[in-house]
DNA sequence: TATTAGCACTCATGCTTCATGAGTGCTAAT
DNA sequence: ATTAGCACTCATGAAGCATGAGTGCTAATA
């Protein structure tokens, strides 16, 4: 049991130690509360919470420090929503902007995304002055196939090139071991948008393969079998995620990492994880914590995780973060954190909308449900 | 002047300090060369490489320290050839072929090359325990266009898909303001397949762009000159570099960077420098060294760069490299990255040799001359 | 002339000691 | 339930000191 008052010095507590970084004092404690309550109170309470486990001692004769719990508890419980101030969102606005305008309007390509998102840990770490990570899947799985082609390099060599919602075109070079004659390749492209034309490449039924398998002639077969591995891989792209991270030497910056050999164990551990399995992803649009031991990963144990999602074009979804000691200002990176995962949702819904506004008539029309939203 | 005996004795203070770390002192010294030469005749003999400004000493009482001078005296003049060991080649070839694997024989896109000099980067930080840099074009200067398409989505929007050797396929999307009839779009396709096939995208002329503007109708203007800007941001990708950085966390081990603040400079700054302006690019296929205070970049100061060569595909050139502290084992980084440079090279020729031997026919042949070497 | 033995001098390093004071836990008074 | 008071703990940093590795210089030696 922990009464409230008990919660309300655990969280003077942690609010002047993520400040100061050093153990807290029932004197200092005292100044800081200000509340008519004597140091010996204060520590009675502390004692208190120390054998609850919210907090420890570094040694005997020293202040207290809050624990892994007590952090949980005050995220849980007693962190005030943080309100950003004005600066906060001029400068998470303006290192949107700053990338915004190197976009060309009328182009948005998966190289493009991915320097986008460079770009914004970039921002991310400068702004938090921790380490920013980025998560996005390779391809959004949502967007429906719009065309199909296939260029003919030579009588073996063809390129499929597949354009997708929101003008994003992959494409895959393919060598056959026996020619095709340009009017077959000619038909099987034309087959190919027939059929899978609005299909998402992540929900080609069996029935579409099937249709395509039995239209398809003797001579084509192979390039039909490369046209479905290409499909396939693509599909495979949608569970596929992409981790970048950025400002790993702010990390530096904070006591917790002055020495070398944690930093170097939690940099290590963050340049060679190329996965994502530790790093929670929020289901809903709250931020999430994960704080020192509640890592499963060694590395991390006294480190603490802040994930925003970032809902990305279409349905599909993109995480940011960041990485530190777990004395961080959880509120305050909380919100900016969600406000700058909100702004560059915005931003990239921006481009897409743009891009699927005039959606031309010949296409087929679109299967997804919009979400509904005031249009910009 | 620098007698014969002085510089033995530098080389032998090099070596000695780059495995200790440590001030060498004259007995240690002694004891190394195991001349029959006294700790004083050493004394003095250092004395005079003191005054020379190859060696620097710490304190008054310590022992001596190669200087920048001196290094760079070593590497020009006094390091043997280091000749790789067993380990090395079978570390350099493992890692290596783990990647080759992982390349599907008939597919090579830029992607995939980034992806795969990532992992190079992350095999030669882990095999030198150094940071690893790898830089490379975006584009490949030396391949021509084989072909050029337009994928038609609707009436005013297009993606150009342009087909370069060895599998390269670029593509961009483009959204006009006025619609484009499906069969004027097709002869554009045409004719620009016509005029351009077989030319480097940094070798347009004026004459070609003339020609297709002459021979473009009006309703086109706009889609020719969308076709013309892709074709100068491929150009321009000739010129731009990639550059990445592998393993920083590895310079934390050295006793040079247990300094946090130095730690966190040098990784800002690596962080931070997309450009590759600090990066010597040697012109040769010799490996080049810059040495601490050589660089111009002030947390690059104490520091030193070893990069080689690595010719890519075509006659395009990529870079590999690594920084850490001064006191570096130059020979054996050399010869190491030297041998993994040829190594990348050679994984490479391969996969575009076996993209390149069945050259079909119906594509203009290479302007480009071949290099005099042995087919494969 | 080049080398070396000898010696005084320097100075980083590590150890001990010591004083200081911030901070605690506990007890008894309010 | 709160608090004043007090003895106790212990990190911190300064001061002193011994140690010894390493030097520079001088004079002897080959």
């Amino acid at each position: 049991m922990v009464s409230n008052r008990q919660k309300q010095i655990l969280k003077a507590i942690i609010d002047l130690y993520v400040e100061t970084a050093e153990p807290i004092s029932s004197k200092a404690l005292a100044e800081y509360m200000n509340l008519g309550l004597s140091t010996a109170t204060l520590r009675n309470e502390m004692a208190v919470l120390l054998e609850q486990g919210y907090l420890e001692q570094p040694h005997t004769s020293a202040g207290r420090v809050p624990t892994h719990k007590g952090y949980r508890l005050y995220v849980n419980e007693l962190m005030h929503a943080y309100h950003i101030t004005k600066e906060d969102t001029e400068a998470v606005q303006s290192a949107l902007q700053a990338q915004q305008q190197s976009l060309s309007p009328s182009y948005f390509s998966p190289p493009e995304l991915d320097h986008l998102l460079n770009e914004a840990s970039r921002a991310l770490s400068a702004l938090t002055r921790y380490t920013a990570i980025t998560v996005s899947t390779k391809l959004n799985g949502m967007m429906e196939i719009r065309r199909i082609d296939i260029v003919i390099c030579d009588d073996i060599t063809f390129v499929f090139v597949v354009v997708l919602g929101a003008g994003v075109v992959r494409n895959k070079l393919y060598r056959m071991i026996h020619p095709v004659p340009r009017q077959q390749a000619e038909d099987l492209a034309a087959l190919l948008n027939r059929v899978l034309a609005g299909t998402r490449p992540g929900e080609i039924t069996p029935l579409q393969i099937t249709i395509l398998e039995s239209t398809t002639e003797e001579g084509t077969k192979e390039l039909l079998a490369a046209a479905i591995d290409f499909l396939k891989e693509l599909s495979m792209e949608i569970y596929e995620q992409d981790i970048r991270l950025k400002g790993e030497g702010n990390l530096l910056d904070y006591p917790e990492y002055q020495d070398v050999g944690k930093a170097r164990e939690l940099l290590d551990f963050l340049g060679e994880s190329a996965a994502t399995s530790w790093l929670p992803l929020p289901t809903t649009s709250s931020v999430v914590f994960r704080i020192g031991n509640e890592n499963l990963a060694k590395p991390l144990q006294e480190a603490s995780l802040i994930v925003a999602r970032c809902p990305l074009a279409g349905g599909n979804t993109g995480y940011v973060g960041i990485v530190g000691p777990t004395r961080m200002h959880y509120p305050r990176l909380a919100a900016r954190l969600s406000f700058f995962a909100k702004g560059l949702t915005r931003m990239l819904q921006d481009i897409i909308d743009e891009d699927d506004t005039d959606r031309p008539e010949n296409t087929p029309p679109p299967t997804r449900e919009k979400q509904g939203e005031e249009p910009n």
